[in-house]
DNA sequence: ATATATCGACTACAAGTGTAATCAAACAAA
DNA sequence: TTTGTTTGATTACACTTGTAGTCGATATAT
C-alpha cells in the first residue's frame, strides 16, 4: 500500500459515514449520507469504489453486494491531519490556531473546561 | 469574484511567503522558496498567475516587471480553514482537536502556558 | 544597433476529482 | 421463463492541480 492515502473531499464524506457506522452496504451509505449531500446514488459508489482502490475501505461479499467497513481509524486519520494542518497553517504551534478559532466561533463552557481538563493533565504527566 | 478562492497546497506556498514580506517580484517569490521547495521558476509563475486570476494576489507592474502582494489577510484565510476543518473532523468542537493533537505531538511548556492565558481570557470575558 | 537574457502570457499534459452514465451479471417479479 | 431491477465494474468527461515548456515583447549587454 501507499503511505498517504489521500482521501479527496468527497470521499471523506463517504469515508466518515462508514466510520459512524460500519459495516454498511453501498446503499446504506447513500441513504445516510442523503441527509447532508445531494449525490447521486452512481457518485456514491465510484466514491466508495476509490476508497477501495486506495486501500482506505475494505469489503466482504454479502451474496452479490459487499459490505463495506473502513481499514484505518478516525483517530488516525484525523490526528495525522490535524498535525499537518497545524504544521502548514500555524508553523506547528496549536495556541495561535486555538485562538484564531475562538475569535472566529464562539466557545460554549463545555468546550472551555474540556480544554482546561486537558491542560490539567498535561500538567500533571509533565511536572 | 467568487466566494471561496480554492488555493491549492502549491499555491499556499507561494501565497505563504508573500504574506510573510510583500510586495514582491517574481523572483523574489522563486528565491524565497527555493529554501523550502524544490520548483522550477516556470512553476512558481505559474502559480503565481493562477493567485492572481482567482483573485487571490494583485500586481503593480514595475517596468515589465509585477509586484505582487495579498489580496486576503493571512488571518482571516487561517481562520476560515480552521473553522471548516474543526467542522468537517471534529463536528466543529475545538477540543477533541486539541487533544488529539496533543497526544500526536509534545507540547511545549509555552503551548500550555498560551493555551491557559487564552482561557483565561475567555473566562474573563465570559464570567 | 544587435544579440541575448528575462518577463509575463499562453500552452502542455498527465493525474486526481466531482459527478455521473453504461454494461454485464445476478437476482427478483410476473 | 422472460423481463425488469439492482450491483459492482468500467467508462466518461470537464475541471483542477502539479509541474513545467514555448512564445512574443521588452530590457540589457556588447
Amino acid at each position: 500500500m501507499q503511505e498517504k492515502p489521500e482521501i479527496s473531499n468527497a470521499e471523506f464524506e463517504v469515508l466518515d459515514v462508514l466510520w459512524d457506522d460500519h459495516p454498511a452496504t453501498s446503499n446504506d451509505v447513500v441513504v445516510r449520507l442523503n441527509d447532508k449531500k445531494d449525490w447521486h446514488e452512481k457518485t456514491v459508489k465510484t466514491l466508495l469504489g476509490r476508497l477501495v482502490k486506495k486501500g482506505v475501505l475494505g469489503f466482504d461479499k454479502q451474496q452479490r453486494q459487499y459490505l463495506y467497513y473502513p481499514l484505518i481509524a478516525r483517530e488516525d486519520y484525523t490526528k495525522k491531519e490535524t498535525t499537518n494542518f497545524v504544521s502548514r497553517l500555524f508553523k506547528g504551534k496549536i495556541a495561535p490556531m486555538v485562538a484564531g478559532f475562538a475569535n472566529q466561533n464562539s466557545l460554549s463552557k463545555q468546550d472551555v473546561s474540556e480544554l482546561k481538563a486537558l491542560i490539567k493533565e498535561w500538567e500533571h504527566k509533565n511536572d
